[in-house]
DNA sequence: CTCATGAATGTGACCGATAACAATCGAGGC
DNA sequence: GCCTCGATTGTTATCGGTCACATTCATGAG
């Protein structure tokens, strides 16, 4: 159709020269500039259609100092938060019409998370998200490369950077005070990792629920959010006679506890009730259901982006919340229920 | 220490002043240019690292035509495989010196991938990995724009593409054979959705195990990768008195089944053997273990990038196979044994 | 001793866009 | 009828690198 078969991609003069304009009038129509006559854009537009134009993301960063590439520094790990996340931010992005640009590290530690952010600098991001679910990486967002617009997710330690996160207290709450609606005297808890931000605060929210209602807080069971340890967990429990109710802090753990008890004969939820967190994919179709806490990743993914969107002042430059926290939900399925009569 | 406290960074031109020479050598020095005095070299580096000057990747890519980062087309979802092989590439790529940019796509047809490409095109990327585990996009994958170097993974039906994938049909025999060797009579098969490649691979490598040792080959039970369609196929085996083995095409539909046989007394293996596919995390924790097919993600993810530098001609231009299969292997645990003895 | 050769380095064009500023033109105010 | 002003468009510099080519200088061959 057009002169060379498969010649290199046009470029804005091929565009400006079909159309008759200049080159800036060309840049002008693609950036919605107001003074552009009606059919001089016209023009343009057709001119762009015809050669299949697409302006290079390169030369534009370049010129104009902006990309429209967010980078994204992520946990080299397939847990479930992590990799949620993960989709969450870049369908928001793509949304928004930005891409990512991703490095995964091996390790959460300071200069990893510098290095990466470094390298995502070099490529122009117009700014970065940071997953940093463990303290180690919390701590390292207070140290970062000035000039790098940046946004922390799931964390709440991070300085004076803005931060989004899942209230992850108020999901312990929510899950805490179901169980003790339904008569439960008190609630176990099997927790996370200590060094993940997420456990610490599962734990304050468990906790603080239980004191709110002065109820016997019993010892933390730690856990690794690995079945494994939720398998563990269960035995132990099961041989106690006294538990009525565990609290999970994620929902894989929930899933050993399950196969642990149910091996043990304990049934669920008419001996104990166990709630996780999550909501895997998988959670709704265990032995029972599992009554676990949604957190919801596309709205944590939204947010991040319209906290950075708003640090590079393309967005209304009014005041957000500095550190919003996106409200979890309760999903009760049937691992949860009244505690036994006797 | 500088002069300002937080100037914009430095610039090649800034280097070559600090170091007395011209932007041109410290170029040179930057991109291992042979002929470089060492001296000369030496001085160019203090100056590099007394500015902590590190060069921009946009005028790099647009100067040069030649980006360090490689796009990657992905599903917006969090399945383990797909997920998996995305992170196997970016540890290839991060390994190789590149960086990833990805979109992920809601669905996966045609004019999906191509817009996908299309976009990662404009910001210059080296090169795309296609991960097209559908039918529709490996179609898709045959009508790309030209000129962009492309590899598709977890797939075998993208034209002249250079491909990488998992040799499903093997795993699928080494399950089978195993269960065979055991001394069971056939095996039967939960796929996964017929329009995923790797179900209907797992599928013909089922069938042609067994057509191979010349038994009886049983309908093939149709799932959708979810436990759930596990637990709908493990309640109809259980109703039959005859089934010895399954294999299951993925670990979320086996687990989904051990469940179903574990709830109507179907003890597991020594009532029924149950082999899986993928090796997830879990999969060492169910009860019991379950013996399944491992897949390699991270040598996908480095063939994936060895075929791709191959195709920019950065690497040894001899010429690998064009369509390798990284061989899976078996994990045998606990929930295969020899069938009843009846 | 002269000249070809190759290593080491510098100069200016160029990649493809945007930014800043200049130029042109028609309309409204005096 | 002249001048100012805003809308529209064009010209040139610039972003920060790499590429192609020119230049310089020391070395070994003839």
């Amino acid at each position: 159709m057009s002169q060379q078969p498969a010649a290199r991609a046009a470029v804005i003069k091929d565009v400006a020269r079909l159309a008759g304009v200049s080159h800036q009038t060309v840049s002008r129509v693609l950036n919605d500039h107001p003074s552009v006559r009606d059919e001089t854009r016209e023009r343009v537009l057709r001119a762009v259609k015809q050669l299949n134009y697409r302006p290079n993301a390169l030369a534009r960063g370049l010129a104009g100092r902006r990309s429209r590439v967010i980078g994204v520094v992520s946990f080299d790990t397939i847990l479930y938060g992590p990799a949620a996340t993960l989709l969450g931010i870049e369908r928001a992005a793509r949304h928004a019409g930005y891409g990512i640009s991703i490095v995964a590290l091996e390790r959460l530690d300071r200069s990893g998370v510098v290095d990466a952010v470094n390298r995502l600098a070099e490529q122009s991001v117009a700014g970065v998200v940071i997953i940093a679910p463990l303290l180690t990486a919390a701590a390292a967002a207070g140290s970062l490369p000035s000039g790098v617009p940046a946004v922390v997710v799931e964390s709440d330690m991070a300085g004076d950077l803005p931060t989004v996160s899942v209230d992850q207290v108020a999901g312990a709450r929510l899950a805490v005070e179901h169980l003790l609606d339904l008569g439960h005297e008190t609630v176990w808890h099997l927790s996370g990792p200590k060094d993940w931000l997420e456990a610490r605060d599962r734990i304050d929210g468990w906790r603080a629920a239980l004191e709110a209602a002065g109820r016997r807080v019993p010892p933390v069971l730690a856990g690794d959010w690995s079945p494994r340890s939720g398998y563990e967990a269960g035995r132990q429990l099961a041989d106690r006679g006294d538990v009525t109710a565990v609290f999970c802090a994620n929902d894989q753990q929930a899933l050993g506890m399950l196969r642990a008890l149910h091996e043990r004969g304990v049934r669920v939820p008419e001996d104990v009730s166990v709630v996780g967190f999550d909501d895997i994919p998988e959670a709704a179709y265990l032995s029972p259901p599992l009554t676990t806490v949604r957190q919801d990743f596309d709205e944590v993914g939204r947010r991040c982006l319209a906290a950075l969107l708003e640090l590079l002042g393309v967005d209304r430059p009014l005041g957000v919340a500095r550190h919003p926290r996106v409200p979890p939900s309760l999903v009760v399925r049937a691992s949860s229920g009244p505690p036994p009569a006797a």
